[in-house]
DNA sequence: GAACATTTCAAACGACTGATTGAATCAATC
DNA sequence: GATTGATTCAATCAGTCGTTTGAAATGTTC
């Protein structure tokens, strides 16, 4: 199988982009890590660009998919009714950090580069980013807006931002509330981080306009 | 002055660092914004990453120093009563994203440095973020404690670290979210921005444990 | 097993990186 | 106004970067 190779690179360069960042990382370390050959990369990606891309999508896509597939399933379960709030939240939240207990699908790792890319400067990486962003807001926002009938859309787009910005950190960078705490908190129960995260969020979204 | 070169660079060096990441920029690539030599740096600085430290740190120390002055004013007004949480956020957040509206002290491109750093793997800039989140921490925290009494101290971890989130998140990226929304949201309210900051974070806060 | 396409390999490409050198220039002191 | 110290300069260092090459090795098909 030729996937083999495709996909050890994939994992190493997974790992060290999540690690390290993109531009801190280079294509020998990749190599070195996953014990191909150099010109291995570019046969199977063609640059190191593609290659970071390949990462990238091959996380970001299903993981797309589970968010909306969890949100329908809560919007079958709500029938003619709105989805409350916190399963709104729950289904956007939950299957990234969810992803990030499961070591099968990248892990951590690959969470701590999704959040990382957000705050990415490169131009390609932000379309993909913007891409996807837009794809699952589409889909979402009109779920946010029947759970907050009352709240006017300037006042939910801003809450969203804010939103992103809690759960990205949070996806990135859970260890270093470890350090913090000094064992106070335990980043590894994924469902704890997520009930702690849906519930401050769902407070958040709800607040009053003043 | 001598001091002019080395400020040249400094901004040169902020503005690229912040729109690139550090990773992403060359010495040559600031020299040739500062308009100086290629040596200028080293016999100013040292090396890259001393000058990173410089450019960080000229604004986190008075930043930092400011969100506690701010904090005690608040205290000497509370008396003996514990400071209201939306003002100890507000004493948090306020002055960071205060300094975004500040051309003078660096304006937005610092703070999208500063919300970037937050996610920079580096580890010089680790500890030294590190280092300033624990001196801003241990003033902030008896403050966040007292405003919430009741509140376990690992919830209060666990949210304070979304709080961080949706800061760092807002002051690196408050742009983005002009274009998401299409004009509906306007990044440039800086006070807007913090009221509703500081609304969606205290009642997130403010939570009901479940 | 010959012929073919796919994949791997070592070696090298030019461009760029951060850093260093020693001479040239500038400013201040006596 | 010569001397001294601080600053700037062009030139260059060794090393690394992403990428390319063409030949070996491997796998597939008839």
């Amino acid at each position: 199988m030729n996937k083999d190779t495709k996909t050890i690179i994939l994992d190493a360069a997974e790992d060290l982009f999540a690690a390290r960042g993109p531009n801190g990382v280079s294509l020998r370390q990749i190599i070195a890590r996953a014990k191909v050959n150099l010109a291995a990369i570019h046969y199977h990606f063609g640059s190191k660009e593609s290659l970071l891309q390949a990462v990238f999508s091959r996380r970001i896509v299903p993981l797309n998919a589970e968010r909306i597939a969890l949100l329908e399933s809560f919007e079958r379960e709500a029938g003619r009714k709105a989805v409350a709030l916190p399963k709104v939240i729950e289904a956007l939240v939950g299957p990234a950090l969810r992803l990030s207990r499961d070591p099968e699908k990248g892990g951590a790792k690959f969470m701590r580069l999704l959040g990382r890319c957000f705050t990415e400067p490169d131009e390609k990486i932000q379309a993909m980013i913007t891409r996807q962003v837009e794809t699952v807001g589409e889909r979402f926002m009109p779920a946010f807006q029947r759970a907050l009938p009352k709240l006017p859309p300037a006042e939910l787009m801003w809450r969203l931002h804010f939103l992103v910005g809690a759960m990205a950190h949070t996806m990135a960078d859970a260890e270093r509330l470890g350090q913090y705490s000094e064992g106070l908190c335990d980043p590894e129960d994924t469902e704890g981080t997520i009930r702690r995260l849906v519930t401050f969020l769902t407070a958040g979204l709800k607040a009053k306009v003043n």
